[in-house]
DNA sequence: CCAGCAATTTGACACTGTCAAGATTGATTG
DNA sequence: CAATCAATCTTGACAGTGTCAAATTGCTGG
């Protein structure tokens, strides 16, 4: 059975074959477009043309889809900081590239953004075991990135997972400021982050 | 008529007297105890013992009611800030205690910082007017202080309402991430914050 | 003691997440 | 080819939720 025919069938079911991968990627625009609060399963199941309870077959819970569409961000994210680290570029405008990537990133898709770092999600046992395993990957990825950046000279601190913490940190709290409309006149966030580069540098330049 | 008479009428009334004060401090509690989503009204009109739409008459909206509770937060952490300011310290110790009270505040207060700066709240026409003052002042303030901490030289930085955004930015971030869940292994917030404090600063003291 | 006024309650509605039980489907056998 | 079967999806139901309109209550001045 080739793949044209999988699709064939799966169009002329009046049930959907994959139903799991469309919930989630049409929960994924609902959330992109009118805000994580105003998800609604049953507005998301109309959407999709299936019955209120269908996504019950898939997801444990409400929590569970909010999981796994961070676990998909989690995805894009790691594939911008492969794409990154496979580049040429000098190791100080890849760091800048980095932080300037992740503001872009946050900025660009704030919903996801906050189900990737919002409380309700990292907390306690509301997180899927899938999630956990990609955050906790991410996070010691960018430690990594970090800490070479600190053994060539170019990042300064003493602990690495410190430094890590804090530029993190930074990264986030200008992101979430900026996308709650904290930062009233600020049009990009980019310019703040810019202006705090040169307090994680050895050298100011 | 003395505020003696005024209490004993309000507690012979089988409605209360003072109900919006009553509602604020009530829902504040329910809130720190079992978080901010947790909390409905009906929930609280039954702990306070009133009927389930009592608080519409005080309040336009849920929104309404915890924009109340944010002004309050607001009022707090500027008493702090006034306090603060009163002491005699040295200004670098002043600006280390800003610092660790800021997180300090947030970390105690969790479900009540997140209602002062998440999303919800400052966003568009989320935001009562009192809710729109009070912040607004808040941050005016904080913008002085960092103005000042670096006209004497303590605080590096050209612009200085760009480094006071920096800076609230990366305490907001750390915050943020630590009462998330976030710093997994991390015991207090203050140690990673103690740690970025000399990227502020100057002299690297 | 009663009219009027404000504060509070009751009733109602549309929505939500979630569960248990039933119905439908396409595939797999005899 | 037809009958069965397991997976998939749907229907019905329930307890919550925020919120509005209308009814009710309690207090106060005449």
């Amino acid at each position: 059975m080739t793949l044209d025919t999988v699709l064939i069938k799966r169009n002329s079911n009046f049930h959907h074959g994959n139903l799991r991968q469309t919930l989630v990627s049409a929960a994924t625009n609902m959330i992109a477009e009118n805000g994580i609060e105003s998800l609604s399963l049953r507005k998301l199941a109309e959407k999709v043309g299936v019955s209120r309870t269908a996504a019950y077959h898939y997801f444990q819970d409400k929590n569970d889809l909010l999981c796994a569409i961070a676990a998909n961000g989690f995805r894009r994210w790691q594939q911008s900081l492969d794409q990154l680290n496979a580049n040429q570029l000098p190791e100080r405008d890849k760091f800048e590239q980095y932080i300037l990537g992740y503001i872009s990133f946050a900025t660009h898709n704030p919903e996801e953004y906050e189900l990737m770092f919002g409380r309700c999600i990292w907390k306690q046992s509301k997180c899927t075991p899938e999630l956990q395993d990609i955050s906790h990957t991410t996070f010691q990825r960018q430690v990594e990135m970090i800490e070479y950046w600190q053994s060539i000279g170019l990042v300064s601190g003493d602990s690495p997972l410190k430094m890590a913490q804090v530029i993190w940190g930074t990264l986030h709290g200008i992101a979430k400021l900026f996308i709650d409309g904290v930062y009233a006149d600020v049009g990009r966030a980019e310019e703040i982050v810019i202006s705090a580069l040169p307090m994680f540098l050895v050298s100011k330049l």
